[in-house]
DNA sequence: AATGAATGAGCATTCATTCAT
DNA sequence: GATGAATGAATGCTCATTCAT
């Protein structure tokens, strides 16, 4: 008797980020998920209960990736907040750099529902995000009047880059200029 | 002999609007367009190629008419460029609120082609955008490295907080914010 | 335009009896049901919802074409009980004789959910024979303690000549001996 | 080394029985009745060679026991031929009543192929009715032009009852319903 | 032009059976 | 012997598209 082989749970996973991010949902057969995991397709569903259920879980692992991520990072950090707010773009570029699915597979995962995992590991990005620009407020490093809306506009930014961006685009040139517009704008200050 | 009813083709695009917002792409009947349109299924092939050329028509016809109003805002407009900024922001928005399903029909429209028209129409926005951040710059009212990659950023985040911005949130409020923090960043310029 | 055809349903109809009275309902495809009928296979859904709901009104149906040819032939009959009860049971052979699939296509449907159609239109048979039972009770001419059991045996008795009686059985002739034996049972005699 | 257990193979023929009358063959899981009764889904094949063979023995078995056991009382009764005739049915109402799922299995088994194991018990039963009514008859105590539909008129009778007869129909009355129709219709009446 | 009946490719999912452990 | 993870054939149903009317 074999045992459920979490390599094997792990192989689909990579197989189905990779397809996923190249077509939508409903284009990718699982069929072909199976393939190019090199398994059946019946095994699918020893690891995965559904279709969507293999899909939406693949999400939340990466948000959930991110964010555990983020907050080591944060943690580890004894900077400022403006360097804090470096660190967090950063680390976004970063994790979108390496997990180059990941973006084209939220693309598709229209509005999170806000009950659904997922979508609860998105919102709890956006409050991480919120947290430290408020603490940086209170610090009376950052000045900002909407936090929350703040928030939001890291992971747009960042996703449009990685999107529509110029291919050449040097990620950390981008996640330079992301975190420029963001802390500074594109106003001439200090007039 | 009737010919062709572009009252008839108006009514079948609203209604596809308003259902591809509701719904991504592959999860919209064409029956469903027909039957809300109050035509015969038969009848879209008369006005649209395939489902995907609907689509997409919708997209590009929606682009189109932003760019065209931003032309004609931007041309009225007497103000400097930080004037113009808001001025584009504030259309974007209003335009997003206007049409609240363009935002959600965009979503669901993955990476633009860059050959496909609409992916030429979105392309264009941009580089109106571009344009008039480069012409802040030579004006010495604006000060950008990358204006090709803050051009995005306008999109991205009024698309953010469509999404997944407070509902309550007051649309010009929010357009102020947006214009706030691409003019002027959320760091203390201690100036 | 083309309207619904009844005459396609009543092919696909009997396409799919004669499938279902070879071969048990999980074992029939619809996609066999539509190509002996000379269809697509979509078109099967035109006229019916699933297979369960094609199956399921075939019996009903065929229960309801014997239910009204017997009514019709016992009101035509002006003989005494015992040959209306003789009408019967050679309607009913007669029914199973030309329509051989039905026997079986009832066979794979298990006992009759009361609620469902077609379970109340076997009660609605069981009903019509108990009711002339009863009758010849109360005229005096037979005699049975449980109408409602005897009912039950009329199409037990049939079923399972057609089912397992020898081949060559001269049908009238097996009718006869069923209403011989049932007659014998229940009528008085002379004592 | 351990041997075939015999015990098992005993307690996956009881859970089988069990499903197989609570749904039709393809809707009972064979992961099921390994869970049912207790042991791995690999096992039942060590005790059966496929689901066919482990679903038609059942029904072998059931029927071997059935003839076996009216055999036995058949040999014991030192009744005249009505007395046998009821013997038999009443061992075989007394037997669906113990066995209550052999019904609805023997239902869902289609017409036995003459040549199956459990189509040649089936037949054995019908044979033994059939000798005991034209024994009946030589000894001039029945009369009967077709013993050998008859016969099959007993498992018929005695099914209908069990299916859709009323549920608080007293078993041993309906027995006797059932002997006194077959009777009534084969016994001479002392004309 | 307009319609909706007809079509059939396409796909998620189930489950009997096998076989590595 | 016993197990259950792995497999993949098999199939009901959907829906974009066509076309007879």
């Amino acid at each position: 008797m074999r045992l459920p082989d979490q390599n094997k749970r792990r192989k689909i996973a990579e197989a189905a980020v990779r397809l996923f991010s190249e077509r939508p949902f409903e284009q990718v057969r699982l069929e072909e998920v199976a393939a190019a995991a090199g398994v059946g397709k019946g095994t699918l569903y020893i690891y995965f209960k559904s279709k969507d259920e293999l899909y939406y879980s693949l999400i939340y692992d990466g948000f959930a990736d991110l964010v555990k991520r983020l907050e080591e990072q944060l943690r580890a950090s004894q900077s400022d907040y403006s360097g804090k707010i470096r660190v967090i773009v950063s680390g976004m570029v970063e994790f979108a750099q390496s997990h180059p699915q990941m973006i084209d597979v939220m693309r598709a995962a229209g509005v999170p529902d806000a009950n659904s995992p997922w979508g609860a590991k998105l919102r709890e990005l956006a409050q991480l995000i919120e947290k430290v620009i408020r603490q940086g407020i209170a610090a009376g490093e950052l000045a900002d009047t909407k936090p929350e809306l703040t928030a939001l506009y890291f992971t747009a930014m960042v996703r449009a880059i990685m999107l529509h961006g110029p291919r050449e685009a040097d990620a950390q040139a981008a996640a330079q200029h992301v975190s420029g517009v963001i802390l500074g704008g594109i106003g001439k200050h200090g007039r």
